[in-house]
DNA sequence: CCATGGTATCGATGGACGTCGATGTGATCT
DNA sequence: AGATCACATCGACGTCCATCGATACCATGG
């Protein structure tokens, strides 16, 4: 039978403990930064300075087809790090405001750390 | 043919743009975090405050069976982000110092954000 | 030394995801 | 209007991954 392990483990879980639908919602945001190709767009977003780019750019930056550029822009647009405007045929693509600090803070908030 | 666009697209990439290969380092990163039990695990180590967990624990919180617990548990600890020691027959798991802040460092540094 | 209990590993299964060719859509130009 | 170009969507394919039952491993207890 079990007795009291050397340590306390995993007290009754006091406090603000990460629900599940937290959970799966932080799962979305990260799902969105899992992935090479979007990571090299929010890194050429970041370095155009708040200015936008097209699709056409980043499909020799990436090394990949247009339609999957276009996959992963919506994936990003959905996740709500990326804005999309038309111009013409062409269509351009910033990062929203904090987006990227958005994410830092979750990191350092009791979202996910703990409480106090 | 391409004229000049309405605004300038992502210029030539100068300066420290990310590499596929730090791209596909950080990806690894991002899928040890894309996942709501993984993430569960992370929030129950940080109420923890640094002390250790063990795997007869998480089991009832995450809900799934134990198997599917230590399977993440590796893939936590093969991202860098837990430690394991194993007392007795027990598991214990712990965060590593400075795992979280490592996080919100990348995104606050030139590895994926501009370079100034 | 055998039984037991906590964990890790294996193998199979079902679902999610990245990729790209083909096609659709909408705007611009002649 | 017809042609062309930029981009989005669709459908299919291959791969990766989360999950769990079965089993192996290992330390403890009797």
């Amino acid at each position: 039978m079990r007795e009291l392990p050397l340590v306390e483990c995993c007290r009754p879980i006091s406090g603000p403990a990460l629900s599940p639908e937290a959970a799966a919602e932080l799962e979305q945001l990260f799902k969105a930064l899992a992935d090479r190709h979007r990571l090299q767009i929010l890194n050429c977003l970041l370095q155009a300075d708040g200015e936008s780019v097209c699709v056409c750019d980043l499909e020799p930056l990436l090394g990949v087809k247009q339609p999957t550029v276009s996959h992963h822009l919506k994936q990003l647009v959905e996740a709500g790090l990326l804005e999309r405007e038309k111009r013409g045929t062409y269509a351009y693509y910033r990062l929203r405001l904090g987006a990227i600090e958005r994410i830092g803070d979750l990191l350092a908030t009791p979202v996910i750390t703990r409480a106090s």
